[in-house]
RNA sequence: GCGCCGAUAGUCCAGCCUGGUAAGACUCCUGUCUGCCACACAGGUGACCUGGGUUCAAAUCCCGGUCGGCGCACCA
């Protein structure tokens, strides 16, 4: 039976799916739960483990031009006053509830409107409470569109924390909010120890902290998760010269340029190859539109998410981060509609020069050219960063398939087989006797030749099978009475329900076969 | 953060209006049987989000909180 993924409530549907399976739950809920937080299960964990070695394997081990970090959670203070995460630390500020929906700082707002001087109002020194009162007592509105003002909010995006038993203002320290500003400060560390040439990339995995104001749709907003991205380095005066675009110019995209959001744009996006996107200057940079392709080409081919379902779209000058020139998401069409999967920001080479300012450091990297060396602070082009705990969602978003098998449900989770919590399931049909120690058997080696296994002997075989089609197992291996006698396995495909019998010397293989070749359907 | 709605077993949910000690289905566990697609037989485990209030008595009514979904806002 066909399912709706766009209703939101199936995004209900998935939680309580997670739940069930024990990839999922709310953390800490038989007290209640924390908000924005949420603890993996055995299923999950073992998937999350995967997506992120598949993210690992196929960014930093299989590219001759990225390297590796992994920084400290808890920071020094100072990087993060230098990245300008701290400038706007505890800023008060106000929303208009009226048309315009504007946000001002409101200490900025008071001394606007209000001749401060006069009344003796010291903006810096009050507290958040008080700001409040005075745009109450002053009856302040909205300078836009004169619409009422809400309740002022303190803006806290970092989690801070103590370090030493001393607990005084020099002790504070911050929790990380995104790995790139570790892969930034330990720029020279990379450089100096490691051979690189430009360009290059830096990947850092690894979880960050964020105090977001409302965490929402179960693991997609959240407050602590695990990032996963690089940073790609070129020389400045290079930024377009990209040696591997031809590997991607024929590649298919959904576009959802700044200029269709501008229009109103009644369609999602328009189709077209990366090379006609290039030569149309949709993409301001050529790496960028290389990085993005590649991933819109991971996501769709390796990971199986629905092309149909994964876009493109430029960020508005409005929404860009005050360290980026141009960002581009690759959304994907949720539940709750179309948001960013992965973010894609060309940082140019503000981080590091922000770096070599407050540190007093040279932050340049040298190269030997013909007739001396040329010494530049690297420029950033691309820095495609997502969440792990966001491709999980996804994933499972886009595996979660019901079908009607002989007028019963059956729940099958079709993701890739090297994202599934298990390569294979072992099942004695009977559970005594011979049968159950040869499965036993089979089951051992499929360990010791590195298979994540699972043995079940619980319920009719028919039921087992269910089971591991709920959590995305590809493969089912059932030993019975001729097993002893002619040493074949019955093994029984998760999509296609079909079975096969073949020697047990041939099992490995087939997985690994399957692994390699499967496609999404 | 504001507003609306909700929270009963692992899951789906009945009961709430009209207060009287919680039902069903599936799952799960055990045993017997069967032996390649959840469906046999018997038995079993397991729940009223939290804190207060009203009451002889609260899953039920009232108030606070937590969590979740949705809408708005936010997501440097």
């Amino acid at each position: 039976m066909m399912i709706d993924k766009d209703l939101r409530q199936f995004l209900e549907k998935i939680m309580a799916y997670a739940n069930r399976t024990g990839i999922a739950f709310m953390t800490g809920n038989i007290y209640g739960g924390l908000a924005g937080f949420w603890d993996y299960g055995p299923v999950g964990v073992e998937i999350k483990n995967r997506i992120k070695e598949a993210w690992w394997n196929k960014w930093v081990r299989n590219r001759d031009d990225i390297v590796g970090y992994e920084g400290a959670i808890i920071t020094h203070p100072k990087v993060w006053e230098a990245s300008g995460h701290l400038s706007s630390f505890n800023d008060p500020l106000i929303f208009c509830q009226g048309k315009c929906k504007k946000k001002y700082r409101l200490d900025h707002l008071i001394e606007d409107s209000v001749n401060v001087k006069e009344e003796g109002i010291a903006v810096e020194e009050l507290t958040i409470e008080n700001l409040g009162k005075i745009v109450l007592d002053k009856n302040l509105k909205c300078p836009e569109c004169k619409g009422d003002l809400g309740k002022p909010i303190t803006f806290n995006l970092m989690f801070s924390t103590r370090v030493g038993p001393v607990q005084d203002t020099s002790s504070i320290a911050y929790m990380r909010p995104e790995n790139a500003q570790l892969i930034f400060s330990g720029f020279k560390n990379v450089t100096d120890s490691t051979r690189v040439k430009m360009p290059f990339g830096i990947a850092h995995s690894g979880v960050v902290f964020r105090n977001e104001i409302s965490p929402r749709n179960f693991l997609f907003r959240v407050r602590e998760y695990e990032l996963m991205e690089f940073e790609y380095f070129t020389n400045p005066e290079k930024t377009n010269e990209c040696p591997y675009f031809d590997d991607i110019a024929d590649y298919k995209i959904n576009i959802y340029s700044r200029s269709e959001q501008l229009q109103k744009f009644d369609e999602d996006y328009v189709t077209m190859i990366v090379q006609d996107a290039w030569d149309k200057k949709i993409f301001k940079n050529l790496w960028q539109a290389y990085w993005l392709s590649l991933f819109g080409k991971w996501f769709t081919e390796e990971l199986g998410l629905n092309q149909k379902r994964l876009r493109f779209r430029q960020h508005l000058e409005s929404e860009l981060s005050h360290y980026a020139l141009d960002t581009w998401d690759l959304e994907y069409h949720y539940p709750f509609g179309w948001k960013e999967l992965m973010g894609c920001a060309n940082r140019t080479q503000y981080d590091l020069e922000q770096h070599q300012k407050f540190s007093k450091k040279k932050m340049q990297f040298m190269e030997q050219v013909e007739g001396g060396v040329n010494r530049y602070i690297p420029y950033v082009v691309a820095e495609p960063s997502v969440g792990l705990g966001r491709i999980l969602l996804t994933v499972i978003t886009e595996g979660y398939t019901e079908e009607e098998v002989k007028g019963r449900k059956r729940v099958v989770l079709k993701i890739h087989p090297k994202l599934a919590p298990f390569d294979a399931a072992v099942f004695p049909l009977q559970k005594k006797d011979n049968v159950s120690k040869k499965a036993k058997e089979i089951f051992q080696n499929l360990r010791t030749e590195g298979f994540v296994v699972d043995f079940d002997v619980s319920g009719s075989i028919g039921k087992r099978y269910r089971r591991h089609d709920e959590i995305g197992t590809p493969f089912c291996i059932t030993i019975d009475f001729d097993t002893l006698n002619d040493n074949c396995v019955t093994i029984r495909n998760r999509d296609t329900m079909d079975q096969t019998r073949i020697p047990i010397s041939n099992l490995s293989e087939e997985l690994y076969r399957n692994r390699r070749e499967y496609q999404i359907q």
